[in-house]
DNA sequence: TCTGTGACCGCTG
DNA sequence: ACAGCGGCCACAG
């Protein structure tokens, strides 16, 4: 069947690929994202994520704010998703503080 | 700390 | 092909 996955841009197939490169246990950032996929601004990637398809099968949960903040998540910068977020990263080892922030920062992960 | 504005890019119409 | 819109951001005030 013609499915969600023919709406699927390359640039989103890209932003997915680059996902699944991250480590179980660590996270990544818009910025280093978008850097990775030769693109300038962070927020295409974050468009890119909202609209994923593939959901949750893409780990779109493993990238934060470039200020080490949360971020958003299905859409939402707040409420029960992100709260769904934190869970799941803290399931894998990535802890966030009452704040939204990255506990340890060595968790951050970055493209060669 | 928080709010507002900026700048960039991809997407849809 | 063109133009307008929106975004899970970034940064300055």
């Amino acid at each position: 069947m013609a499915g969600d996955a023919d709406r699927v841009t390359d640039f989103q197939r890209r932003v997915y690929a680059a996902l699944e490169r991250i480590p179980l246990g660590k996270v990544t950032t818009y910025r280093e994202l978008a850097r990775e996929l030769g693109c300038g601004s962070a927020q295409a990637i974050g468009q890119a994520l909202k609209r994923n398809p593939y959901a949750p099968d893409v780990p779109c949960h493993r990238v934060i704010r470039t200020d080490l903040s949360i971020g958003g998540y299905s859409g939402q910068t707040e409420g029960a998703k992100i709260e769904k977020k934190i869970r799941l990263l803290g399931e894998e080892g990535v802890p966030f503080d009452d704040s939204g922030r990255l506990v340890d920062p060595s968790c951050l992960f970055f493209y060669a």
